[in-house]
RNA sequence: GGCGAAUUAGCUCAGCUGGUUAGAGCAGCGGAAUCAUAAUCCGUGUGUCCGGGGUUCGAGUCCCUGAUUCGCCA
């Protein structure tokens, strides 16, 4: 095989937040794929960079009284560590809130607008006049001109699932600031989509053969080809000041929408890396692959605007050769949230010192070339990492290396006239057949069939546990005159067992890595398939590769994120708004509790943006708080004590991480905190001193 | 609401253009072994293939219909 130049790239992370499993899952699928490439011996310029731009992350940063740039940069700041603990080996990472970016982005702008697919025309959007912004849809909320429902968005409402525009909404507020909006024209930019040019070339790029899955394609094609309503629409590319972005050439005022130099990103990371490594940007750009990695819910933008705005911004771009997209990682059968803390955190798996490499392993293990969402069960990764890592693959070693050690001062026998393997090999020789799935485990490699990969690699990990098994090297043992032929088995197996490390090296590099150090070899390669350990070879005492998962882990793994969470199984509705009520209550003061316990609720100054009392509930209001970073339903069981009219517009403290809970009449995603008296009186809600900002941290 | 996908053993999933007794891994159960961090080996699957109709000599596989779940669109 000739030898490949590659340039691959996962989705840019959102500057606002930690990584979650999601994130994990999709560099892990890259990361496996980049090893394996490399192992081949191609080359691969492996980047991402932080999606800093956007009116969210502006939001949140003046929520928490920091500027953009040094939110985004504590966030930057931890992804380091956090990659390196899962072995993800990212060549650079960089932003889009960079020279390069800002550079590239006005590049490609400039180029799309001369070929004539930018235009601008006015429109009319809600404005905010507190906050002076326009508003997207998200930060608008009203009543459903339909059926009348509360605290619904600007764009669908959730309980007659009507679909309409923020501007029917009745009685329409910001999020915000919980100021009524006003209607008001801005010029906009639009990248001209609809154009004969642009649906074209992308029917063209779409139908290139293999360049996308079956499915990405079919939906994309659906999107290329809808009629009427369904047709493909023109892009919005601009946003008004203030905007955290990308200013547009020569248009005060106006900045480039994040989602326009987010995938250029791609390019800035790959050029701030070709920087560094001084290498020559557009050469490297020209004469490589352009592969990017994504969620299933990025594919618009990478099978539709991302191929058009390269391809007609021309030279020195080119447009993507594949784009890979995966489903979503579930967590025991519930879908991930990213907003409400559920799932596995990445973050907790480390610090509570599980084995990165399991995780790779057990995502490997499910992961294949469609796009297919997988769940994460804890009951199945144990016992997939226990019984397929420990028990059959690092078994083998540890079952025949210390015969060599005892027996032949770890020096191996030969197992062939030649080293080649093929040469000297029988066909029907266990070496033979470890060798000759090599191919077909690359194949599967290539084709991101990466479970298919690793059940063939554990097919011959039982073949040489049954080979061990067969030759019984513990008797032999006994006997001094079968001497030779223990040292031939033991040989085998620790070939077999370098072999197979071969081919779950870009699974588990560390392991790898590992292993290569107890054979005494250097850095195995793909090629090192073909080839034994020579007679003589001495390799070190064996000692444990890789501990087995234990059910603990697992446990406090899954340790709901605050104590108040616990338990959420079986529990009436009114439950958690009388909990919220009588949770300051007890007498005596609760047993002691370390500053890592407290430091597990996740407290925010919350400004309670609209309150109503819940019909058909005696104590429920329904709250809706502003958090900085977002808003949130609560229901509190504060009626009694307080009107919902004299609540809006305060600040209160609200419980972030609470595990959300459906109630009869909605989902409650938090509480607040109120204090109240054995039996009365009333209810006392907490609030910060003045100065105090929503989404500021109570602690 | 429209379009689409999914639903196969306790768990995770294979089953191509319809064809003989529906498969794999893990778990479970029974046995063997004891080199190995109780790891390994052998044996063991009577599953309304989501429900209900239909086409066919024959359907998990095709058609219709219903349920559930999940997407996309509006």
């Amino acid at each position: 095989m000739s030898r490949r130049r590659l340039f691959v790239t996962t989705a840019l992370p959102y500057a606002n937040g930690s990584f979650h499993i999601g994130h994990i899952m999709e560099y892990i699928q890259a990361d496996i794929w980049v090893r394996f490439q490399r192992l081949c011996g191609h080359e691969v310029h492996f980047v991402c960079a932080d999606d800093a731009h956007g009116a969210p992350i502006m939001l949140k940063a003046e929520a928490e009284g920091v500027t953009a740039e040094q939110l985004v940069a504590r966030f930057a700041a931890e992804r380091p560590s956090h990659l390196q603990g899962f072995h993800i080996g990212f060549d650079n990472w960089h932003s889009t809130h960079s020279p390069e970016n800002t550079a590239l982005s006005q590049d490609i702008y400039r180029k799309l607008k001369a070929a004539g697919l930018v235009y601008s025309k006015a429109i009319e959007q809600f404005y905010d006049p507190l906050k002076g912004m326009f508003l997207a849809d998200r930060y608008i909320k009203g009543e459903c001109p339909k059926c009348g429902a509360k605290d619904q968005y600007g764009d669908a409402c959730e309980n007659c699932s009507s679909v309409y525009s923020p501007t029917e909404l009745r009685n329409p507020y910001s999020t915000l600031s919980g100021a009524k909006p006003v209607l008001k024209s801005s010029e906009h930019f639009f990248f001209k989509l609809s154009d004969p040019r642009c649906r074209q070339f992308l029917k063209g790029w779409l139908e290139h053969p293999g360049r996308l899955q079956p499915q990405v394609l079919n939906k994309a094609r659906e999107w290329l080809e809808g009629e009427g309503d369904k047709a493909l629409g023109d892009w919005d590319i601009s946003r008004d000041a203030p905007y955290f972005g990308i200013p547009i050439p020569d248009a005060p005022g106006k900045y480039l929408y994040c989602w326009v130099d987010a995938p250029i990103g791609y390019l800035a990371s790959l050029k701030n890396y070709c920087a560094k490594r001084n290498l020559d940007f557009e050469k490297t750009l020209n004469e490589s692959e352009q592969i990017h990695f994504i969620g299933k819910d990025i594919i618009y933008f990478h099978t539709l605007f991302w191929p058009a705005m390269l391809n007609f911004a021309g030279a020195p771009y080119k447009v993507p050769d594949h784009v890979y997209v995966h489903g979503f990682i579930g967590v025991s059968g519930e879908k991930m949230s990213k907003s409400r803390g559920t799932g596995v955190s990445p973050l907790r798996y480390l610090e509570i010192g599980m084995n990165p490499e399991w995780l790779r392993y057990y995502i490997a293990a499910k992961l294949n070339a469609n796009v297919e969402d997988l769940d994460f069960n804890p009951d199945d990764f144990l016992a997939r990492v226990n019984s397929d890592l420990v028990g059959k693959y690092v078994n083998i070693a540890s079952r025949c290396a210390p015969f060599l050690q005892r027996h032949f001062g770890g020096k191996l026998h030969s197992l062939a006239g030649t080293f080649e393997i093929g040469c000297g090999l029988r066909p029907d020789s266990l070496m033979y057949e470890l060798h000759t799935r090599a191919s077909a485990i690359a194949a599967l490699y290539d084709s991101r069939e990466f479970g298919k990969a690793l059940r063939e690699v554990m097919l011959l990990a039982d073949a040489v546990n049954h080979y061990v098994d067969e030759k019984k090297p513990w008797d032999l043992a006994k006997r001094p005159e079968d001497a030779e032929r223990l040292h031939v088995v033991c040989s085998v197996a620790i070939n077999a067992f370098r072999l197979l490390t071969v081919y779950l090296k870009p699974v588990l590099p560390d392991l790898a890595n590992a292993v290569e150090k107890f054979l005494r070899v250097t850095p195995l390669t793909w090629i090192d398939a073909e080839k034994l350990l020579p007679e003589g070879h001495q390799i070190d005492a064996f000692r444990h590769l890789m501990a087995r998962v234990d059910e603990k882990q697992l446990d406090a793994l899954f340790e709901p994120p605050a104590p108040t969470a616990a338990a959420p199984a079986a529990r009436s509705p009114q439950t958690h708004a009388e909990h919220q009520q009588h949770a300051a209550r007890e007498q005596a003061v609760s047993a002691a509790i370390t500053i890592d316990d407290f430091a597990r609720l996740d407290l925010r100054v919350a400004r309670i943006v609209e309150a109503e009392a819940v019909a058909g509930a005696d104590k429920l209001v329904r709250l809706t708080l502003d958090i900085g970073s977002g808003t949130r339903t609560v229901f509190a069981g504060i009626k009694a004590a307080y009107a919902p009219e004299a609540l809006r517009g305060r600040l209160t403290v609200m419980v972030t991480n609470l595990a959300p809970r459906k109630m009869r009449f909605g989902v409650s995603e938090g509480m607040i905190l109120a204090a109240s008296g054995d039996d009365g009186p009333g209810i006392f809600l907490v609030s910060p001193d003045s100065g105090a900002q929503p989404g500021m941290r109570v602690k």
